[in-house]
DNA sequence: TTTAATATGCAACTGAGTTGCAAAAACAGA
DNA sequence: TCTGTTTTTGCAACTCAGTTGCATATTAAA
């Protein structure tokens, strides 16, 4: 997994710093879209600094490594973007009930038809509903 | 089209107040999502406190009258709900060049198929790109 | 090594939305 | 129309997530 992280680094030209390192790592085992404090909470006592984690997180978004996941909530969530398409990546499901994401990334979604003279750059869906677990404990 | 808001507040037992039947004016005529700024901006000097735009706000979502946009912006946008489906509002394109946010509402999408046991309540779609005046004044 | 470029930590800040509470407005009943 | 109760509003102070400026530390190239 680290070593994954220092090769994701090298590939996109930047510096291998343990705060790099520790945040990608997260990313990597990741399951669902991740934020700043759940990031700092997994490092543990090593954690960055908020502000360098955010930095960090902008620097990988930057070269595409991670994408801002599509929630409606107030903290950003974010995630690898290794499994996504060009132009789509996959659908997130947030249970109105026990407020949980996770990712369907086994749907795929046709893209929107733009207006013409428009360019498509990234289509992302979301669902709102109740999960499977919620369902069954009502 | 003052009308009409009151209409709306009746038709959902909210009782008849000037921030209400204002702001319920100003989402009638908005083209797009808009958020308690604009509103504020379209009322003008009349316009009611912003706690009391974000609250009116929120009872219009709460009724289904209104809903929260889904766009990738620190900043809430709101927007009529009597054109959505069941299921699936239309989407919104927001360039990301001039940041401007149009919908797109003679578009639908299928919907995702969902795992067993889950319950779809909403589906969303967001779609970044170049539209089209920024592309041609490049 | 040494050095220049880059990244980090810290503390203070910002901006959007929230809270508690007293004053005002709505509306139902007399 | 008046009255009383319920609901809504405005205000000021607050919260929370993310940002900024800047001094210090780290990286990696020479
Ligand atoms: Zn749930
Ligand atoms: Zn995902
Ligand atoms: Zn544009
Ligand atoms: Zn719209």
């Amino acid at each position: 997994m680290k070593q994954k992280a220092i090769e994701l680094l090298n590939s996109v030209n930047l510096r291998q710093t343990q705060p790099r390192v520790a945040i990608l790592t997260v990313l990597l085992k990741a399951p669902a879209p991740v934020t700043q404090e759940q990031i700092a909470e997994q490092i543990g006592d090593s954690a960055p600094n908020k502000t360098t984690i955010y930095r960090t997180l902008m620097n990988l978004v930057e070269k595409d490594l991670v994408h801002k996941a599509y929630l409606q909530e107030r903290t950003w969530h974010f995630e690898l973007a290794h499994h996504c398409g060009q132009h789509q990546c996959h659908p997130h499901f947030t249970c109105s009930e026990c407020q949980q994401t996770q990712c369907l990334p086994e749907v795929s979604m046709p893209l929107v038809k733009l207006p013409k003279g428009y360019v498509m750059e990234r289509q992302q869906v979301r669902i709102e509903g109740i999960c499977c677990d919620c369902r069954e404990n009502k």
